[in-house]
DNA sequence: TTGATATAGGACTAATATGGTACTATTTAC
DNA sequence: GTAAATAGTACCATATTAGTCCTATATCAA
């Protein structure tokens, strides 16, 4: 089904809520919000924070805000920062994992279709994300190989 | 890692094969061309067979034949066929999951973002996919959610 | 200085998904 | 009739994922 995680879904929601919110968070105000426990919350929000996402503050009346505008965070940087570099398959991630020499032609062709996925999503902002789904609009353009 | 599974891996893998033949291959000489086992080939051809992408011929000098032309199969087809629909969240792929009402409206900007990826997959045909990757070509148009 | 609160980091457990294997039944060619 | 091949089902081992827990460290306030 070609899905995230469910720890990248959080890390969309609480980088949402974030992002809306502007200003400092707890992980446990996060977490009831977004309906996860408090754990859970934190292990996202300490990926995100290696990541250079958000920026965390220890101690009383610590928490978490984000470094940058909704705009300027893509989707794409979200998913990386919890699943690694966005690849289809273990080829096109590190090379040199194909056995099959014959068929080793298909490796470039997967690099340049995770490629375009990447690059849809990071077309995709969290502001654009958290804005209702716009009526009337061709949803997305179409992504061709080989054009011209 | 937003990746496919192995066994989708070896469809697309099994595709390429059968559609450079043309002519019906068995279990065994597919699994052998893969590199792989020939149940572990099995499993995936009957998936494949069972969702119409080849037809299957028992009895002895049966085997697997692909039903339509290299150009005309996409990536897309053969990743649905073994793991369903594309979606890359579960409140995507089925409505009522997400527990999280106030964040629902992220559920439409899913879809879409789904949608992209979809179509982006299934613009590739198996014959592009076999074909050496194109030099001096731009790899893919880029994708952008609320283009107008 | 002390206590409360909060994140950092690592380890651990449980659940789920995946990948691979085995077995039996059925079909077909020779 | 026999051999060869797919169909279908069930099963097991492993890997991944999700979630929890514990300790250390940092900060604020009384």
């Amino acid at each position: 089904m070609l899905r995230i995680s469910k720890l990248t879904d959080y890390a969309i929601l609480l980088m949402v809520e974030l992002t809306r919110e502007g200003e400092m968070l707890s992980a446990h105000a996060l977490a009831d919000r977004i309906h996860v426990e408090v754990p859970t919350a934190g292990k996202v929000l300490k990926q995100l924070s290696s990541a250079g996402l958000v920026e965390s503050f220890r101690g009383a009346s610590g928490g978490y805000r984000v470094c940058k505008a909704a705009t300027d965070i893509s989707v794409a940087d979200v998913i990386a920062a919890i699943e690694g570099p966005i690849a289809m398959t273990e080829c096109s991630a590190e090379p040199g994992l194909c056995q099959v020499e014959d068929n080793c032609n298909l490796r470039g062709n997967w690099q340049r279709i995770s490629i375009a996925v990447a690059r849809a999503l990071a077309e995709v902002s969290l502001a654009e994300m958290a804005a209702p789904v716009p009526r009337n609009r061709s949803a997305l353009r179409i992504v061709t190989l080989n054009a011209g």
